[in-house]
RNA sequence: UGGGCCGUCGCCAAGUGGUAAGGCAACGGGUUUUGAUCCCGUCAUUCGCAGGUUCGAAUCCUGCCGGCCCAGCCA
């Protein structure tokens, strides 16, 4: 991944760069203000902003915001927090395309004057009618044929509110029997009196995205105006707008696939509902595939641009498997998370060769490959915890399939002793509550002694030193490939166990003052991060982000 | 059944007339005080199918087949 991604859209920009049609590339990032980025935006952001710096360009954050009915503050603000923290700068303020409501308003005056766009007073049962469906050509409006002054007047009372909402339009005059429906004498501008987020309410009549996307790009001086696929049949339009205006620069469209990626939705009305419905905790949930969720989840910024290069950028449709994702967010943890341990489901283990106060500190590596991630002390006391799963009382489980402590053998504590496990305390119900074992003397640091065979290596934490944690789950929330599938349905695809809280957990001392956001790879266990919003002082809450992975598993 | 686009290994993806990169997954083996990491190796005589052009085609032509998008006063 250190080579530069090869893609259609790299070569286009390298042969207009070699060419001298550009000398530097401006891309953008136009997202419309009404809802929060997901992984999907993500991919676009990484496309845009990522051609951008490959090439030394620049790349525009600009809001969409021609429809006040569906737009609101808090979307902007969530947005640009979420580009920036994947880890990408735009110069300057941000753009909006109500920036341009001026420019854009003389602009549709310059095409009536030019006979191209004329005021319809259609309402939308009679537009649908008449735009005629895929395999018949649509009818000329009645009123197509208004003369220049009719239309400025009419054109200029719309913007100053003499209409009701969807009392009339302002089309482009194209061709109502073009193949492709968007010729279709398209919508310029519509009545909506509605309060806008930017312009407050100094309009009343807002431009379509056809009208405004190509405009803006040409004003901003973008030269790769690069979008999803469902945008291709809008490309002709979106040249005829550019042909017909005296713009300053001529954009060009270009559209790449979007991701998909298996076991996931990206909706906005299917991510919504499962906000409304309560089924996850908000937009940022964990299991959400917004990038405030997936922060959240901590996969970090790093392997969500990994990602992005590892999966590509090409014309084809399809479905990326979210193994792709997982082993990207693995890639970058195992790297760079400091190492602890934590034992999620304590069973306690009382040596009966070490005197009641006995404690003695080891010190193990914060990363087993990066000294630059230092050193952390581990207090070994009389006392310690391991995880329940890592003892078993039959020792018959053959030494390859249970590689951990059992009844009348041995195992290694990680970073410390190996230990001989005697006992089983149990209580009334039968339950194991307490193991007597015994530490075998001078096994710190050293191979085992002749004899000691040491079925495995077990993480632990001293059970009067170790800090109380509570540790969340989380795993995929759809256990189906393709929720998406029947449509409403994917409710019922929902895996019932995406989350399970722990709260009985320990995890070792060196975690008091871990930040939150912080990562670790919990020894055997997987990569964890601090919560960024629910940690408080003396209480740690942990999200899992993924898991180690485990082919013995599989095998077994 | 109108128009546009797409079809290269299970998944993603390079390749643009000169004889199939890479990544994920999978499968062997080695190292290992994480059943992790790391390392080494295996994994498309074939590019949706059928014809054609060419000394030579995944790349050009023709015809099929399959998939996606478009009939919002959404973006």
């Amino acid at each position: 991944m250190s080579d530069k991604p090869s893609n259609f859209l790299a070569t286009i920009i390298e042969e207009d760069l070699a060419s001298g049609k550009h000398d530097q590339i401006v891309t953008r990032f136009p997202p419309e203000p009404n809802g929060y980025l997901h992984i999907g935006h993500a991919k676009s952001i990484c496309v845009n902003f990522g051609l951008a710096q490959q090439f030394g360009g620049e790349c525009n954050l600009r809001f969409d915001d021609t429809n006040p009915e569906k737009e609101e503050q808090e979307y902007i603000d969530s947005i640009k927090a979420d580009i920036n923290w994947l880890g990408f700068h735009w110069k300057g303020r941000e753009k909006y395309t109500s920036d341009y409501f001026d420019q854009l308003y003389d602009w549709a005056v310059h095409l009536i004057n030019n006979g191209d766009a004329y005021v319809c007073h259609l309402n939308a049962d009679e537009a649908r009618e008449y735009r005629g469906t895929l395999t018949e050509p649509g009818k000329n409006s009645p009123y197509r044929d208004r003369s220049v002054e009719e239309n400025l007047d009419l054109f200029t009372r719309m913007k100053n509110g003499e209409f009701a909402e969807g009392e009339c339009v302002l089309r482009a005059k194209i061709d109502m029997a073009s193949p492709n429906m968007n010729l279709r004498d398209p919508i310029i501008y519509r009545i909506r009196k509605k309060e806008h987020h930017q312009t407050g309410d100094k309009w009343c009549i807002y431009p379509s995205y056809d009208f405004a996307h190509g405009q803006s790009d040409a004003l901003e001086g973008i030269t790769h105006s690069i979008c999803t696929l469902e945008f291709e049949d809008h490309r002709p339009l979106y040249d005829w707008f550019i042909d017909k205006l005296p713009v300053p620069a001529k954009p060009r469209q270009y559209e790449f696939a979007r991701l998909n990626v298996n076991y996931t939705v990206t909706s906005k009305r299917k991510l919504k509902r499962l906000v409304d419905e309560g089924i996850v905790d908000g937009w940022d949930d964990p299991r959400m595939p917004t990038i405030s969720g997936m922060r959240r989840r901590g996969i970090t910024p790093r392997a969500l641009r990994n990602f992005a290069d590892m999966v590509g950028t090409s014309r084809a449709g399809g479905v990326v498997d979210l193994g792709m994702l997982e082993f990207a967010i693995r890639e970058d943890l195992n790297e760079n998370a400091p190492r602890a341990m934590a034992v999620l489901d304590p069973l306690k283990v009382v040596f009966t060769n070490l005197p009641d106060d006995h404690r003695e500190v080891f010190t193990a590596p914060g990363h087993p490959n990066r000294d630059d991630l230092g050193e952390r002390e581990l207090p070994f006391t009389k006392e310690i915890y391991i995880d329940r799963s890592d003892f078993n009382e039959d020792n018959t489980l053959s030494r390859k399939k249970f590689k951990r402590l059992v009844l009348g053998e041995w195992v290694r504590l990680r970073n410390a002793y190996i230990i001989h496990a005697d006992e089983v305390i149990k209580d009334d119900n039968g339950e194991i509550v307490e193991i007597r074992a015994k530490v075998i003397e001078g096994t710190v640091g050293a191979d085992a002694p002749e004899g000691v065979r040491p079925r495995g290596v077990i993480h632990w934490v001293s059970a009067s030193e170790g800090l109380p944690a509570e540790v969340r789950l989380y795993d995929r929330l759809f256990n189906h490939e393709t929720p998406d599938r029947g449509g409403d349905d994917f409710l019922r695809h929902i895996n019932p166990e995406s989350l399970k809280v722990l709260t009985g957990c320990i995890v070792e001392p060196s975690l008091a003052d871990a930040a939150p956001e912080s990562s670790f790879q919990f020894e055997r266990e997987g990569y964890f991060v601090v919560d960024r919003h629910e940690t408080k002082a003396g209480q740690l809450v942990l999200n899992k982000t993924i898991g180690l992975k485990e082919v013995w598993a599989r095998k077994v």
